[in-house]
DNA sequence: GGTGCAGTTCAAGCGGTCTTGAACTATATG
DNA sequence: CATATAGTTCAAGACCGCTTGAACTGCACC
């Protein structure tokens, strides 16, 4: 996650999307690269973001050779998208009675997925960047000839960088909280409906 | 911010740290590079943030030579460094009286920067994605033949991201609260140790 | 067993940002 | 004015993750 997601001009992100290949609707385009951009944000792949969207968005599995041409991708890229996805439990690998290929359907947890990752990954760091603070006292501690006010910032670099764990700690859990209401609708209706169709 | 973050094996980051110039102490360093990785984290460049740490943690101002020299960095480099800072208002320039050359204290807002930032870049962001969404929503809906359901999941996407949006701002706003406390605390004294000492 | 298609793996290339280092400008000093 | 040092700019290249595409495996069907 850098400055090149503002790269891009005034104009949407999603209309740059090249005019590649078949059969993907205008507006499926639109909605599939908006989750790429924000999948990216939040430090995945872009294409992870894209496939999930595609599968979400159909409602029925799909099998990877089709994900391949409606996303433009290739055939390795799309094989190994799709592992982390399954990986992940934000896709299910299916294979239907009388048919012989896998397909690939969405599950609706991708929120649930982004904050646990996004817990685990920030609790990792975090825990580092206070491990290696505290060492950083520990040795300045033993130096003697140290000036008391050096020590003294040096102290408040660690009290600061709890803070801030504290503070995402807070949002993670918030996050949580807030999204969960959304999710369950989202559970009830898109298992129906993927039940329902095919 | 990606998965680089955490290529790094089982060992403690700081410490892989090259043992490369003259004098940086080793407890330097080791909070030097801690804050580079944060700052790296929240979407700077690392030796941005690297700058900001020693000149916090030196207290006084030092020229652009020395932090070449400390941080082993090229001329080129911490010029650029230095004006990125210094546009954000995290570190100022100073002329000592009876001094010929520039030198570079640390302010002590880098949390109200990093804030500030993100909630530029982020609110810049979530605006994009929704303004995506309902472009697309817009286009779905002049299409004749299409499945309702299809429709109604494009629409729960949009919520989501409505949802998402809202926990981020309060993410921003809490953090900004939690934080401000610490940062008073770091205003009185570190203006106080620099105003006395030189 | 042979053929063809689905799926996996991985070295090589691509595309992106960050850093370097040399040329250049500005400023102080003899 | 000449010289030296501080500071800026920017093209070239280092660096690094992502994607590609070809070789490979597995499986079904003839």
């Amino acid at each position: 996650m850098k400055g090149y997601l503002w790269t891009g001009g005034p104009g949407s992100s999603a209309s740059e999307a090249p005019p590649a290949d078949g059969r993907l609707a205008p507006w499926e385009a639109i909605a599939v690269d908006a989750v790429g951009n924000v999948i990216e944000f939040w430090g995945f792949k872009r294409n992870q973001g894209r496939v999930w969207a595609l599968l979400y968005l159909r409602g029925e599995p799909l099998t990877a050779g089709e994900i391949e041409r409606e996303l433009d991708l290739s055939k390795g890229g799309v094989s190994m998208l799709l592992r982390d996805l399954e990986r992940w439990g934000v896709i299910q690998r299916v294979r239907l009675p009388q048919d012989t290929v896998w397909r690939y359907g969405a599950e609706n947890d991708l929120v649930r997925m982004v904050t646990h990752v996004i817990e685990e990954r920030e609790a990792g760091f975090v825990a580092r960047i206070r491990a290696d603070l505290a060492e950083a006292r520990r040795l300045a501690e033993t130096q003697s000839g140290l000036p008391p006010d050096r020590l003294q910032r040096l102290e408040k670099m660690a009290t600061l960088a709890e803070h801030v764990e504290r503070a995402l700690r807070l949002f993670i859990k918030t996050s949580r909280l807030d999204v969960s209401g959304v999710l369950s609708v989202f559970r009830d209706e898109a298992t129906g409906a993927r039940r329902g169709s095919k």
